[in-house]
RNA sequence: GGGCCUGUAGCUCAGCUGGUCAGAGCGCCACGCUUACACCGUGGAUGUCGGGGGUUCGAGUCCCUCCGGGCCCA
């Protein structure tokens, strides 16, 4: 074993040599030869690429990658791949202004379309200016213009030194994905599993689209309480509280709690809304709140969940008012037409959006004296679209849904097979699993998968026109799956022309898209190779890891587990291991619109990559951490330190003739009682780190390593300093005790650097490269047996003993204010007793550390002598300091 | 309103099943250019473990309660 150690150590540049030489020798490359139990295989979550990274992203993927390079070194083959989510309405948004293009289906595909102009990001282009193409022309730009955003975040990743294997990438919007995510649709459908239905549902009016429970994200919204009165037969009034009162011509009842006793006597009996005059029912139902307002609601089609609750189970009738559009229906609704309300609505109310409408209504109500009182403001909880800014609507529309427990199914109790499916998942930490059941618990509604979005993975149906003219729901045209993917808008059905499109007799394609998360849930189908790659798919799934957010836990995590449970009757990984969020120092989630937020590559190039890494490994999963640019300093250090304390471990021996020297590790070699103690601590922190990296616990593992590798530094290192160059240079001719001390030293940089190669990559692999051959990175993790055989009966209480001895010698030193080389003429130490036999057998190595150039007297400390914290007790009783030498002029 | 997590030195955090658990690093103070490292080394100071109850021979560690932070769901 030759060594080749520079003169100068340095971090700069690792990043790029070693990435280079990773990708050159393939050394992150996936084996496809290996089978199912010899594999470690990962779910990688795709980043959005429409968007930038930020310091949350470099985080969290760092825990997975440490978890990657532990699993490859302990002799599993990894199968780390990375996707790109360019699938969504980010993309959309981004491509419409890139390219001054909007998306309209109806459009056929145009394979000579040039955009009119590229690259007008920031300023956004107005939609009347937007040229309208096919959505398959869409996609392509899409996937053109995320090429480059996938080019920087590849070369982001590369340089913090993540071990995906670059040939396994995937995108949402690529064929692949689309195949995967149609065909994973047909099956459900084929099984049942898929359904269409008419209902009221979370609607967008910005969007125009449908919205998922998922996708849900309540919001304080200011808004008035209005006192409006409703009449009973004898004309009394009956009040109700509403801040929502341009629902009043939607309303179908008023519902109060059964034991509110103030309205048991009405139950039963009608009133009329006021302004219009129509003729609803009180009833009782336990959803009503006695202590909110009036403790009696108005039951609208539909102001909210509630309202949509009481019409289902109170069978109430329809009569919506709010369109797709936000507004009022245009037309006088039935009920209304005929009544005293009619020209109200007609001249203030018909197409008017919500807001104008409420306007109108209280002017109304204000005027007829139906408003009791002035409005009072108030806040409240209000559900929007996560990416929207208008209240959500609710409007009856047909949607596609994909079972998932939240509503009965008389075919299986899918909510209590999910639940035991969460159980199964190991979840790291093992208190995130309570996050999966409480959003499965509390699911209400079946996955509502189809939106009236253009762009993304279309629904792969057709439906026939009949000769009526009346388009055939229930009969939907399937395509085969070697069809796959399809867009029923720019593509005919198999059988059909494209002439007959629209037409009676003929077909019209489903015009709408899947949710993202209907193709994402198939992360890990799709990255395996489903029904795509059968070999690679038995080698790789049901796979090991799923890393994600805490926050997506509710959608990313359980719709991937739903699909591979209904696909597969099997969980999709066997564990997941949660990430928590960076904070900034005010304890705020780190965020854009804060202004606190460090572009990822600036960190890198600033602290350099080992450095941001030891501070991202630093934070145990699930638990959320402070953005501490001091903990990336301590990690530069720490990987600086490993550069420089292998530079010194390495020198002794060195021929200086040649420069070379033969490196032993042999473990035989190792006689010392000092050494011996050392390895056989390190042999512990070996057992230690490997559990703690088997339970998932990265932190521990680096902790345990880190504070021995200090110490070494510190204590161990200094202690055998003198032993180590023995008599000369040379790697022959010298002491057993020196080579004892030059064994000990390699065994042990061999070791330490293989436990903090998935930490700090770069600075170990640096290391590695000047003695050993191939990467560290696919060297063995280390075991605690061979360590053990060399320490034999050692006890590592040994080491420490030299440690606080030599400890003791430096303070009085410090004390004295003298230079660490001032030699100590003759001293006496009082040991506590158990580490009297330490200091004792290392006597030699303690007195050339500490410089003892005369007696060093050791007597057993009395009772209560020294304090244990302190130096393990050891407490210099006597000593007499020399001169320092004189200084060496530097050269 | 319900659920989960969290509150330990100025800061960031360890403290696993209750008994050397009152710790580490940073920062701070003092000293030191020592043939690996000044992006360094050596020594030192620092806390009624959020408050209050309780269980126990004994509690950061278990229970109750209150207060403060974060997240999820109503």
């Amino acid at each position: 074993m030759v060594r080749e150690v520079p003169d100068k150590v340095s971090l700069d540049g690792l990043e790029q040599r070693f990435d280079e030489r990773w990708s050159a020798e393939g050394t992150f490359a996936f084996d496809r030869t290996r089978s199912r139990d010899e594999v470690y295989s990962i779910d990688t979550p795709p980043p959005t690429v429409s968007g930038s990274l930020h310091v949350g992203h470099v985080f969290s993927y760092t825990h997975t990658d440490v978890v990657a390079r532990f699993w490859r070194m302990r002799g599993k083959e990894v199968f780390y791949p990375m996707g790109w989510d360019d699938n969504g309405l980010p993309t959309e948004r981004r491509v419409q202004n890139y390219f001054g293009v909007r998306c309209d289906p109806s459009l056929p595909y145009d394979p000579d379309f040039t955009p009119p102009h590229t690259g007008t990001e920031g300023k956004a282009v107005k939609p009347a200016d937007q040229v309208p193409i096919s959505r398959r022309n869409f996609i392509e730009l899409c996937e053109r213009l995320t090429a480059d955003d996938e080019r920087q975040f590849e070369e982001l990743w590369r340089r913090l030194g993540l071990s995906v294997d670059w040939s396994q990438t995937y995108q949402t919007i690529d064929a692949t994905s689309r195949a995967a995510s149609q065909r994973a649709f047909l099956r459900n459908l084929e099984r049942g599993e898929a359904y269409q239905a008419e209902a009221p549902g979370l609607w967008d009016v910005t969007f125009q689209t449908a919205v998922a429970q998922a996708e849900l994200e309540a919001r304080e919204y200011p808004g008035f309480f209005h006192r409006v009165a409703f009449h009973r037969p004898d004309g009394t009034p009956l009040y109700i509280e509403t801040t929502r009162p341009e629902l009043i011509p939607a309303v179908v009842a008023l519902v109060a709690h059964p034991d509110d006793e103030r309205y048991q006597p009405l139950f039963g009996t009608t009133v009329t809304s006021p302004l219009f005059g129509v003729e609803v029912p009180v009833l009782a139902h336990p959803a009503a709140a006695m202590d909110k307002g009036a403790g009696i609601a108005m039951c609208c089609t539909f102001g909210d969940l509630t309202d949509v609750q009481w019409w289902r189970e109170l069978r109430l009738p329809t009569r919506s008012v709010v369109q797709r559009d936000g507004r009022l229906s245009r037309e006088v609704p039935e009920w209304i037409a005929g009544g005293p309300g009619e020209s109200l609505y007609a001249e203030e109310l018909a197409g008017k959006t919500a807001f104008s409408a409420r306007t109108a209504v209280v002017d109304a109500l204000r005027a007829s004296g139906d408003l009791d009182g002035e409005p009072t403001p108030t806040q409240r909880m209000t559900n929007f679209y996560e990416k929207g800014d208008k209240p959500l609507e609710i409007v009856t529309s047909r949607q596609w849904y994909i079972r998932n427990g939240g509503r009965d199914w008389e075919a299986r109790d899918l909510k209590s097979e999910l639940l035991q499916r969460g159980k199964e998942l190991d979840f790291h930490p093992d208190f995130m699993r309570v996050r999966y059941e409480n959003w499965v618990n509390g699911l209400n509604g079946d996955w509502l998968i189809s939106r009236q979005r253009f762009f993304g993975v279309a629904i792969p149906l057709w439906y026939p026109v009949l000769e009526s003219g009346d388009v055939d729901y229930d009969n939907p045209i399937v395509p085969t799956e070697a069809e796959l993917p399809v867009d029923p808008t720019s593509q005919a059905p198999a059988g059909y022309t494209e002439d007959q499109r629209g037409v009676p007799g003929g077909f019209v394609g489903d015009a709408d898209v899947m949710d993202t998360w209907a193709t994402s849930s198939l992360s890990p189908l799709i990255v395996s190779g489903w029904e795509r790659d059968p070999d690679l798919f038995e080698r790789v799934y049901p796979m090991d890891l799923r890393p994600q957010g805490q926050d997506i836990i509710r959608t990313w995590l359980f719709s991937s587990v739903v699909r591979s449970h209904l696909e597969r009757d099997v969980l999709p990984w066997k564990n997941a291991a949660v990430s928590g969020w960076i904070l900034d120092p005010d304890r705020k989630k780190m965020s854009k619109s804060k202004g606190n937020v460090v572009t990822p590559m600036g960190l890198l190039e600033e602290h350099g990559s080992d450095a941001v890494r030891y501070w991202a490994a630093s934070a145990r999963l699930g638990t959320d951490a402070a953005f501490e640019v001091g903990q990336m300093k301590i990690g530069r250090r720490l990987a600086i330190k490993v550069l420089n304390a292998s530079k010194f471990a390495l020198t002794f021996g060195v021929d200086p003739e040649t420069g070379t020297g033969e490196i032993v590790l042999d473990p035989a070699k190792v006689i010392v009682d000092l050494d011996r103690a050392m390895l056989a601590g390190l042999a512990s922190v070996v057992e230690q780190a490997t559990a703690a990296f088997e339970a998932y616990d990265h932190t521990r593992a680096l902790e345990v390593t880190e504070t021995f590798f200090w110490t070494f530094c510190d204590d161990y290192l200094e202690l055998v300093k003198d032993r180590a160059y023995g008599a000369g240079a040379s790697a022959t001719g010298v002491s057993a005790e020196t080579v004892s001390a030059r064994t000990a030293l390699a065994l042990a940089l061999d070791t330490m650097l293989r436990l903090l190669a998935p930490f700090i990559p770069f600075a170990t692999e640096e290391v590695w490269s000047w003695w050993r051959t191939g990467s560290v990175h696919r060297a063995p993790w280390p075991t605690a047996a061979p360590l053990r055989a060399a320490a034999g009966d050692a006890d590592p209480v040994q080491l420490a003993a030299a440690g606080h001895a030599l400890a003791a010698l430096r303070k009085i030193k410090s004390e004295a204010k003298a230079s660490m080389r001032t030699p100590i003429l003759s001293a006496s130490m009082a040991v506590p007793a158990g580490l009297l036999a330490g200091v004792r057998s290392s006597l030699d190595d303690v007195r050339g550390a500490g410089r003892v150039e005369g007696p060093l007297e050791l007597v057993e400390a009395a009772e209560g002598q020294g304090n244990p914290d302190v130096q393990g007790g050891i407490v210099v009783t006597a000593s007499e300091l020399g001169e320092p030498p004189v200084r060496k002029p530097k050269a």
